[in-house]
DNA sequence: TATTGTATATTCAGCGTCCATAATACTAGC
DNA sequence: GCTAGTATTATGGACGCTGAATATACAATA
């Protein structure tokens, strides 16, 4: 929630707003409307706009508010880049450098303050994110340590096994109760993948984000809150380690296969065959799991970013 | 970590080192030994010792350091009450009112601190630790509500499925490895509280403490850091609901039969019938479950609520 | 030599003030 | 009536300072 970020953030959702809603060229955006829909008030939202407006997604008529340029479809790529903060690059730099083994398995705040030169509010920030998120725990006297969960091999591990736990059982769940709307909504979104013929064209994040929705998607559908909330931290960390470079195109036609086949006894009620299919699912995905070490490599989707990690 | 209430915590952990190492009366406490083990410095080490000192647990010779004065049985009782911080008080109240249905389901920063009349510093940890324990969530402009975790009646069903579904997974894990010391150490806990004819004279706290090491350090021989993870977390939920009255003591020789049982299959290396003894355990705890109706004593406001859950 | 006792250097958390941002109330236009 | 435009109130984060708690270095002592 710092800075200005949320205009940006914001206008995105607002786009996801137009696009869900399918709405057309001209049409009426109130301020009210979106501030109940985005829970704020008007006047972040208003902010939102009159970047969009910037954009030139939208335009503004004097006494009359914000209107649609583009259709929906029109606006299937645009996406307003949230500026990324200084805490965020900071975050992953030190996830990458302890990754990388440059950064002890303890640090104080200010030898990391002098190392990489920021304050002490951006710093607080990235470290408590990193504790929201289980990576380092504050010592019991000074400084911070890592935790093991940042040992990546054991962890990757232990990641799957835990999601082997967990998933396949929320799906057994007596409260289990899947959405068909989202339901049809995920087969689309991996369809979509499978019809296109070379996998190159579409960015890792894209095909990541797919595979995140439909693993959080079934969690919501467990009924259970402490299952989502597991899930969607594994899918942080997850995030996290960028060896979704998704190299091997034909593991990600087969997981899509695989979601796939899920989706389709869910839709036929069948919540054993879906839960066994999720175990086989996580069971493949662990076997065919990313190379650490070839990620660690060089990443090349972050090829622009410093090479701080690989000498 | 906050106050000097880390001098009393780590006075309690003195002391449980002195327990388990079974160290007799006149035994040099050397200080670097102790900071050691604790991962501080000598400085609140030394803090310590002399609250210990004050207490008479301990005496100190000038020039030579501190020796115990008791051997570590005479001091089984000995526990430093850690005085209880304005953060935490209020922290229990918030978590109390919430489940009575005093407080909306959103709440700003300003009318908690008049409402109970506490500074913003005390307040923000409090509210910091609420969102660490997933109680609480920032709303996206101002204000914080409540997350559907303090529903009661729903999130203990969801807290036994979770349970359900990763603690006796946990044993079955291949990375399993139970450790034998500690689990002779949680036999006898154990042992004591059967043998103990009355269990009126033991307090709920200790009862729930031996209840908790129990399945932690299960979750620990699992191997599994995410595990260990989520079974903290949940301890740290039912820690807060106080229907930790075990009015039922005839429930709680149960569990320390089956705790047990579940202890001598380990032994016997077989962790099959362990994890089942387990399942058995988290089904029988979750149909015999504390009543929430006692908790909530003054709740006109929940009561409605806590009648969904029981057939 | 190993450990305690003491002094000094760091570290980080508390606290107060300030200000960008958000919520709310109110006015004006359609 | 509804909506946008504008003003006002408030919230909670940012920033800097200070001091207690911690770590560290060194002297004293068994």
């Amino acid at each position: 929630m710092p800075r200005s970020q949320t205009r940006h953030s914001l206008a995105n959702q607002i786009l996801d707003i137009v696009r869900n809603a399918r709405l057309e060229a001209g049409h009426h955006l109130r301020e009210q409307w979106l501030g109940d829909l985005l829970g704020v008030s008007r006047t972040p939202i208003r902010a939102a706009l009159d970047l969009l407006a910037e954009r030139g997604a939208v335009e503004t008529r004097k006494n009359q508010g914000f209107f649609l340029v583009q259709s929906f479809d029109a606006l299937q790529r645009l996406q307003v880049e949230v500026p990324s903060s200084a805490e965020q690059s900071l975050y992953k730099q030190l996830v990458r450098d302890r990754l990388a083994g440059k950064l002890p398995g303890s640090v104080t705040q200010s030898e990391i303050a002098k190392r990489y030169d920021v304050d002490r509010g951006v710093l607080m920030r990235a470290l408590s994110r990193l504790a929201e998120d289980n990576l380092v725990a504050r010592n019991k006297g000074h400084g911070w340590r890592f935790l093991p969960t940042l040992a990546t091999d054991v962890a990757l591990r232990n990641s799957y096994e835990f999601r082997l736990a967990i998933e396949p059982a929320g799906i057994l769940l007596d409260s289990f109760r899947p959405n068909p709307a989202v339901i049809e909504r995920c087969r689309l979104q991996h369809m979509v993948l499978l019809s296109n013929p070379d996998l190159g064209s579409v960015d890792s994040a894209q095909l990541f984000e797919t595979d995140v929705a439909f693993h959080e998607a079934l969690a919501e559908f467990s009924g259970n809150l402490f299952l989502l909330q597991a899930v969607q931290q594994q899918n942080r960390l997850r995030r996290l380690f960028e060896f979704w470079s998704y190299g091997n195109k034909r593991r990600v036609r087969d997981w899509c296969r695989e979601h796939l086949a899920i989706i389709d006894a869910l839709e036929a009620q069948d919540f054993t065959r879906a839960a066994n299919a999720m175990r086989e699912h996580l069971t493949n995905a662990y076997e065919e799991r990313p190379q650490i070490s070839a990620n660690a490599k060089s990443g090349k989707g972050s090829a622009n970013r410093k090479k701080t990690l690989r000498a």
